[in-house]
DNA sequence: GTTGAGCGTT
């Protein structure tokens, strides 16, 4: 059932209605749309006068366990950084491990399959003119580099990665990471439903798996989780930089729950 | 046997 819940940028101004979905969660956009750059809302606690965040899931926001009611909600401010995000401009993408054979023709050729490519770029030995194994892209879409992003490539090769290049990682966004570090795994185990997976070889006992999901990827962090009878270590793939950040994130996704669908089985 | 491997001539 659609209702209305009562929203405001201040809690001191008259607040305008929001209409929720016919399920009763309300969706960012419906925020968006009355208040530039808000896409979030919380509330203050009629008993412990705190405010209180409205749970987001999946980017849908749902209503309190006693339904929205006649409470007041106010949306999140926008701040700078929220602002700029909204404008997702593409950057180029750095393109490693590529085979020595490879041409910037190849390049363009594989990533117009995914979308308008703007260049390529493979770089080459000034002196012998060969190439250095690696290059970069920059699509015109933001919608494309996101795709490209996402999954393992294979150009020529077993593996290409690609990320933003280490001049364009910006230090206030550490992306949330899809790429889990797992240590004293055995090497006959196998993993679902995941984007990619890295083991050293010669064998070292840890791996790195990224999953389709980086919330998924975020929940399993830091746990140690004991399949078939192994105790596994997970971690974020770079622990220098984020340790709080992941905290944060484990607050949020409570635990490990999806880890029996996405994670590990023994062959 | 618990953190790979690579970063842009103008």
């Amino acid at each position: 059932m659609s209702e209305c819940i009562r929203g405001t940028k201040d809690e001191n101004d008259k607040p305008i209605e929001i209409p929720s979905e016919d399920d009763g969660t309300v969706l960012p956009s419906t925020i968006t749309a009355q208040f530039l750059g808000a896409c979030g809302l919380s509330s203050r606690s009629p008993v412990s006068q705190c405010m209180r965040g409205i749970w987001l899931v999946e980017g849908i926001l749902h209503a309190p366990e006693a339904g929205w009611g006649n409470l007041v909600y106010v949306t999140d401010a926008s701040s700078p950084v929220k602002a700029k995000r909204a404008v997702q401009k593409t950057s180029d993408l750095i393109v490693l491990g590529l085979p020595w054979k490879t041409t910037e023709q190849d390049l363009r050729e594989y990533f117009s399959t995914f979308g308008e490519v703007l260049m390529v770029q493979v770089k080459t030995d000034l002196k012998t003119g060969h190439s250095e194994g690696f290059g970069f892209v920059r699509f015109t879409e933001y919608e494309t580099q996101v795709k490209v992003m996402s999954w393992r490539h294979m150009i020529d090769a077993p593996r290409c990665d690609r990320k933003l290049p280490n001049s364009k990682q910006s230090p206030d966004e550490p992306l949330r990471s899809r790429k889990v570090f797992v240590g004293r795994c055995t090497e006959d185990m196998t993993y679902g439903e995941v984007a990619d997976v890295f083991i050293p070889r010669p064998f070292r006992a840890f791996a790195f798996v990224t999953f389709a999901d980086d919330q998924v990827a975020q929940s399993l962090c830091g746990e140690d989780l004991i399949i078939k009878g192994i105790s596994v270590h997970t971690a974020n793939d770079e622990p220098k930089h984020n340790s709080n950040r992941q905290k944060e994130v484990e607050e949020l996704t409570g635990g490990n729950s999806d880890f029996s669908k996405y994670m590990v089985s023994m062959l």
